[in-house]
DNA sequence: ATGTCTTACGGGAAACGTAAGGATA
DNA sequence: TATCCTTACGTTTCCCGTAAGACAT
């Protein structure tokens, strides 16, 4: 079968009727391009091209081959051309979202470390909760998100950890909990939880009104005050690890530029 | 844009989803079938394929991609060989034709030479006469004739000179030049002279009626006697060359083959 | 523990450029 | 004679196989 320089040296020579011009085209010399049809001749069997070194035309073989090969081998360019456009378009826009306030200034700084070494690609940030991240990924409505290592979802692929923070558990006021200067895991476990769902404030709303507790980081503490709510230290937690989280299938190279930037970004603090 | 081999390494493997049958199937270690895909999917931006040493299967990206890519190099493939079948197959049919009866024998010889070296390659052998070689090479109603290197057609190839024959002119038995040794061009210039357009037995026939000489080869003498014409050498013409005819556009690797039998076959027997 | 994909590395085929040769108008 | 296609030859790229490593079942 033709190699795709020979077939690309067969098209543009078929269409422009000189070698000169068609190894300007493909940028080699025209040396290259008259062994190129040589080969191509020898192996088809027929000369595809009718020349002296004063004129160059097609056969009949050749134009007829030339009417099969030209659409067929722009479909496929074209068709890698979307995928690579779809992949990394220099001028597209990466669409990041975190969950939780403490995400979102980490995000910010990541996007600024790499606005700076992207200025090309935009990246519009969102908030997401933890109850839709997985969602929102999966159905490709953001790139990628800053989320917890919890997030665990099949084809969804994680980055290195970014930030560890303290594991801690929210209490109500009035909970047996909210005086003891620690927790444990086993504390935990006998105790009715609430999921993080919908978003944070929703859940430590119900936790403040002593429907349950919840697991959160130490962030948490800083970001979400509330006068109803104690966090406590888990004492044998592992710690709370935040990373980038992004589809497996859409793993672009914008995708793996910002996890790069951000990945460099906390590894220059620390 | 895709290598040859890249595209059908990564066709492949859609339709395999094994590296290892894959690679069997295309000749090449399962090692280069791993890089190759990696170097797509790192030149694409985006993986083609979601694998473990265990499964592998097509991404969303890969699957569309697949989808483009297909039934394309699939047309490409088939115009290709088309392209080739008609040139070369090995089953087909040479149709050769001849002219004279001394270009027939040899003509016979060389068919024999060319299908002991081809056993798949039939020949059909036929008469074509001065008048319509031409046009039977043009039209593609032969792929190839024996004949004078006479027949100037700007589209028709010659092939290397198989036989020379010394030129003589045929005249009338009553004419001047019949008692003649040999005759010069210059004598020949001055006559009224009959071209050989149709038949070589109408062009005789019409000498014979004194209607006109013409140049024939010393062969003729041989296998055209007839009691009312007399061959008469001429004395300075360059030898009459015997060689192969075909159209440019269709010089097939049968035509080629068969052209190198029947040099390889004269320069045996001389 | 075995089958399967990936990484590492050295060898060789083939594409490439430069420069000289040959043909056409 | 000027342009352009072709041939010759040395250089370099990169495709390939082998072998060892990593991973999942």
């Amino acid at each position: 079968m033709l190699e795709r320089h020979e077939l690309e040296a067969f098209l543009t020579l078929a269409e422009q009727l000189h070698f000169g011009r068609t190894a300007e085209l493909l940028n080699v010399s025209p040396a290259r391009i008259s062994q190129t049809i040589a080969k191509v001749e020898r192996r088809v069997g027929v000369p595809l091209f009718r020349r002296t070194s004063r004129r160059v035309e097609l056969t009949a073989a050749g134009s007829a081959l030339y009417a099969d090969l030209r659409p067929a081998w722009t479909t496929i360019t074209e068709a890698v051309t979307r995928t690579i456009e779809a992949g990394r378009g220099v001028t597209g826009t990466l669409r990041a979202a975190f969950v939780g306030a403490a995400a979102g200034q980490l995000l910010i700084g990541a996007t600024e470390a790499f606005g700076r070494l992207h200025p090309d690609c935009e990246v519009a940030v969102r908030e997401a909760q933890f109850g839709n991240v997985g969602a929102w990924l999966l159905n490709d409505e953001v790139d990628l998100a800053l989320s917890t290592r919890e997030t665990v979802v099949p084809e969804l692929a994680q980055g290195p950890t970014l930030v560890s923070e303290k594991r801690m558990l929210a209490v109500a006021l009035g909970h047996p909990f909210a005086r003891r200067e620690a927790v444990s895991l086993a504390d935990v476990a006998r105790t009715a939880r609430i999921e993080p769902q919908s978003t944070l404030q929703e859940c430590l709303t119900l936790v403040g009104a002593g429907r349950g507790v919840a697991e959160v980081g130490a962030q948490t503490r800083r970001y979400y005050p509330r006068p109803d709510v104690v966090y406590v230290p888990i004492s044998d937690a592992p710690p709370l690890e935040w990373c980038l989280v992004w589809h497996e299938d859409r793993r672009t190279a914008r995708v793996r530029a910002f996890s790069q930037a951000a990945y460099d970004l906390v590894k220059a603090v620390t």
